[in-house]
DNA sequence: CTTCGGTAGTGTTACGTATAACTGCCCCCG
DNA sequence: CGGGGGCAGTTATACGTAACACTACCGAAG
């Protein structure tokens, strides 16, 4: 048995009849000036029949550098994360970077290292969403970092992409309003995140500046079960509120069953509104009203921000805006 | 300015007065019997101090591999590959090894290629849909080879593992039949692949048997959309079919959306089955009867039967059980 | 006729790590 | 008292690639 490694440059150049640094320099198309025409076709020719393919890790050591940023989301169990994995994925490919994605397992327990785990020397990474210890450590290897729907300003990121969190929670409170709600629940997602929390103190700010009480919060696992039992609580007030803002779609499309549950109609009813415009935001009937965030655009936008900083570009924060998808869950109060 | 590189053994070395290679003997844990306690702890806190992280690149040139697999999903617009990931991650994990995630891009045009984007060297693949051309691509370089989902016996792959899309599609079929149902139609999804083939297949054969005639069939594009305009045709159909037999719980989705504006009501004027339970499932309302496919154990048996394949031991094909979910969206057909 | 510059290459080295092969050294046994 | 054998390390090397520095040749300019 010929024992069979994979092939390496130095065999391509050996099949062509030329030295390894020939090969090198044709592979990397800097042969112009250097090789005459007639070698890099031989050179081309033999690396095709061998099946040569480049050894990354040769590469890397190397070149001192991967060329490879790491993604890292919180989950992927809806389709937010996919789309923002695309946005990136696409400009990373533009700069001939390559992305790695790391859905961090959201469970408890200790969390492999996403570092370790990408098995290659990183860049710099794209966070969405990490565990306290995990971004210090990260901030001791020095890596470059750009977080993605987290506080502005925060240390140890280099910058920050996010959607107006503020600007689509107005929006939503400002339909409300305009439909003459005023008792309005908050759905409120049991995460301990900047986004949430962003989402709960315009709500608060936004009611009291039009006169409004608190509004009375329920807070949810976030998923459809979470929604669907909080809102249950919600709804089982007296006075019944007429209107549930609920932090994400997930919670969303649990109040609509959980209405359903106790014959309640919606809109009719009662009021839901979403966030976030998930695909399932307009697969459930009736479809979410919702505050559509830009998902594309915020990995986009986050990978040319990491582009930036690997370029010694200072960067700052970036705010994305959002718009109002108004759809079949809102109307006006009862009565 | 200090210039600044990342730390190397070598540097710890210096830092705790000894050789690279007995930093290199501590850091890997093979340094009993060979290295003193006292150096041991003294080496370990110059690498704490240093910040020292070991360069994954020079790692797998020297041993020749990065125990790194690739694992390619079509998408990440639903759970279901979500979830094959976790499974796969978490028998990973157990195993030391790497698990780098590739979400194929779905769109036309050159497909950026999986191997280079995961800028490692790779020991194995686990994919579960793949063009034709990357996976000859693939065979070329020798790469060892699980397929999921996919058709069992086919080369490239070492090993399959599949959900029993036969026994699942006969389960929907029976049900069916147990409330009466004898005008079934078929939302088909308009993706060329084994696990639809099988679908389709084995429903026509199942109807057969039944003595009932084969069904009418309408192609869908993969989404909820699709599944709504094709509904939309097949309900159109006279006389209408009682039952729609949907390849996927998106297309199943959209049916009952597509039904729900025809003026029908899902179950008791039209039926409607799903496939894969996602979360989706039961997120709709009704909740839809569907055949519940083991996601997680998928992505676990596969990664398994790579990792055997990766000590040499041979391995077949594998086939998981399936369960039918009966939930709301199924139930005697009209008059 | 020498020198200069451009073309077409090759030899060599370094990247950081893991490990096989080696070196002392001390202790104990014959 | 000589030597065998573990202990505690070190030295040296290879992995595959990229690119700097070098050589050899050739035509043209001085």
């Amino acid at each position: 048995m010929p024992e069979a490694r994979p092939p390496t440059s130095r065999d391509v150049a050996r099949h062509a009849g030329v030295s390894q640094a020939t090969v090198s320099l044709v592979l990397r198309d800097r042969w112009r000036g250097r090789v005459s025409p007639a070698r890099v076709d031989a050179v081309r020719a033999a690396a095709r029949e061998l099946g040569y393919r480049p050894n990354q890790a040769a590469r890397s050591l190397r070149l001192g550098g991967s060329r490879t940023a790491l993604l890292v989301v919180p989950a992927l169990a809806n389709d937010f994360f996919g789309r923002v994995h695309a946005g990136a994925a696409s400009v990373a490919a533009e700069n001939g970077l390559h992305l790695v994605l790391y859905p961090s397992p959201g469970g408890v327990g200790p969390a492999p290292d996403p570092f370790a785990s990408a098995s290659a020397t990183l860049d710099g990474v794209l966070a969405s969403s990490m565990a306290a210890e995990a971004l210090s450590a990260l901030s001791g290897a020095g890596l470059p970092l750009v977080m993605l729907d987290s506080e502005p300003g925060r240390a140890p990121a280099a910058a920050t992409v996010n959607p107006d969190i503020a600007a689509g929670t107005r929006l939503i409170v400002d339909h409300l309003r305009e439909w003459g709600h005023r008792r309005i629940a908050h759905l409120a997602a049991d995460v301990d995140s900047w986004t949430f929390a962003m989402r709960a103190a315009t709500l608060a700010e936004r009611l009291d500046i039009d006169g409004l009480p608190p509004p009375r919060t329920e807070r949810a696992e976030l998923s459809v079960g979470g929604g669907l039992r909080a809102a249950e609580r919600a709804l089982a007030a007296t006075p019944r509120p007429t209107a549930l803002f609920c932090d994400d779609d997930l919670l969303a499309a649990g109040a609509c069953k959980a209405a359903r549950r106790m014959g309640l109609r919606v809109p009719e009813d009662v009021s839901v509104t979403g966030f976030d415009d998930l695909a399932l935001a307009t697969t459930v009937e009736p479809e979410l009203t919702t505050v559509s965030l830009p998902a594309e655009e915020l990995g986009a936008a986050g990978l040319r921000a990491l582009l930036a900083v690997l370029d010694g570009r200072a960067q700052q924060d970036t705010v994305l805006p959002v718009r109002l998808a108004v759809r079949g869950t809102t109307g006006p109060p009862p009565g």
